[in-house]
Parts: structure tokens; C-alpha cells; sequence
DNA sequence: GATATATTTAACATCTTGATTATATATTAG
DNA sequence: CTAATATATAATCAAGATGTTAAATATATC
């Protein structure tokens, strides 16, 4: 069977815990393995506690998941989770859908109506 | 040749402007076709006005183009525009190629300590 | 040409977000 | 036990986003 379409409100919710630079960039940093909240602080030039917020953001929508490091048990690690993303992938290939269709429209349309235009 | 990944704020403008659940609904709409301002406007339940203030965002960022409809120049029709979300396609998948090695790392791991578990 | 229609821009209020400093909590080191 | 380290929470503030109503612009209709 086919996997369920989430609702709609999970789709925001990723998107929005994405739309931030700073975070955008933490899942950058965190593609190339977890990280301890400390490393991530000292990638940007924001104090601590910004950076703990917008972690705190990124856990609360299931973006990443908490650790704690095995020799240290102060430090917390972050590492991404797969699935928010794989649903964002399933929303935008539904969007992508569109030009499929359009594209075809587009070119039927062309080519009963050539009129010469700025394609912009 | 590889197609240049596009610059970072690139990809943090697409999200900001799908950062907004109204604005991700629009885009939705959008799918299905070219509409017209007051035909969005008709399916939210916001004033005329924000809803034209959304569009702005949409456009601005390039997610949305807009044209005059053919026998009345009053009404303005808005079509999604796919660079946009290829490019946020393009991010995706890099980021998703994480847990291809993270998954294999994973499976190494479970493989040498295989604790009977909850598979979520 | 006067009026109605489709939509945007302006001006403004308010809610939300992200940043900061100070403080709290937990854990390790001396 | 005390001090240092790693990180989070609290209180506060400034900036930005979004919504509203009123006015402007452009086009169509009578």
C-alpha cells in the first residue's frame, strides 16, 4: 500500500523549523554526522543560548534527536532524523507533479498559438 | 557537467517564503493550475489585502509568476514557477544522503550489538 | 465619462521570533 | 567537597511578519 500523505500541518511545521538560516545551516553541519551542541555554537556568532533555542526548535519538530555523548555526559549530541525530510522530499514531488502536466499543456498551447514572445 | 548547486541564502529564501502555512497552501492550490488573485482569495479566510501580500512574498522569491488573464486585464493570474522547488529538491537530496551512510553505519553497528528492540 | 470590479499599496496595530545577559542544572575534575 | 565545564532555561527586548481598514490604480461596463 501506499504510504500515507502527512497532514498538511506536519509539512508546515518542518518547514518552518527549516525557514531559519541559522538552523538551515545546523542541518548542514549535522549531514555530516551528530554534533555536540558545543561544536555548533562555535560554528556560529550567536551566543549559547541562541544556539540552544533554535536546537531546542529543531528537536521539538522531530528535525533532530537528542543524545548524550558517551565519555561526557554533559555534553549533548545532535543528529539528524530522516524522516522529516523524506516527507518534505513526498510533498515536493507531489509540487513537482505539476509540471509534468503544465509543461505538456505549455507545449500544446505553443504550438496552436506561436506568437512570438520575450520567453523571460 | 554537474549543475552548480545554488548559493545557501537561495535555498533559505525558497523556505522562508513556503515557511507560511497560508502561503504553502497557496502553493498547493497552485498545482492544479494558473488562478486568479481573487480566486485564492476566496479560499482563505483572510482579507483581500494579505492575501495579495503573500502573493508579493511568492513572487518576490520567485516561487510564483504573474500574468494578466487573457479577456480581462483587471484580474492578475499566478503560476508556480519550478526552479524554485527543483533547487529545494537539489538540497534535499544532499541532506538525504546522510542516512544512506548513517543507515550503513547503523546496520554495522546493530550487527555487532544486536539488542532486541522496539523498532519504532 | 461615471461607476463598478479586481487587485495592490499605505498606514498602522499586534503577535511572533530571535538575540542577549543572567541564572539554573548536571556532570566531571581536582 | 569545590571549582570548572557543557548546556539549558528565564527574563527581557528589539526586529520582523502578518493582519486589518482605507485609499490608490487600472481596467471593464453602462
Amino acid at each position: 500500500m501506499r504510504e500515507a500523505a502527512p497532514p498538511p500541518e506536519e509539512i508546515d511545521r518542518i518547514l518552518s523549523a527549516l525557514a531559519d538560516p541559522t538552523r538551515r545551516r545546523m542541518v548542514d553541519m549535522l549531514r555530516e554526522g551528530p554534533r555536540r551542541a558545543g561544536d555548533l555554537a562555535a560554528a556560529f556568532a550567536i551566543s549559547g543560548p541562541a544556539v540552544s533555542r533554535h536546537l531546542r526548535v529543531l528537536r521539538e519538530n522531530d528535525l533532530i534527536e537528542e543524545s548524550r555523548e558517551a565519555g561526557d555526559a554533559r555534553a549533548r549530541l545532535y543528529s539528524l532524523r530522516a524522516q522529516p525530510f523524506t516527507e518534505l522530499q513526498g510533498w515536493l514531488e507531489e509540487v513537482a507533479a505539476f509540471w509534468t502536466v503544465q509543461l505538456g499543456a505549455f507545449k500544446a498551447h505553443a504550438e496552436k498559438k506561436p506568437r512570438r514572445g520575450k520567453r523571460k
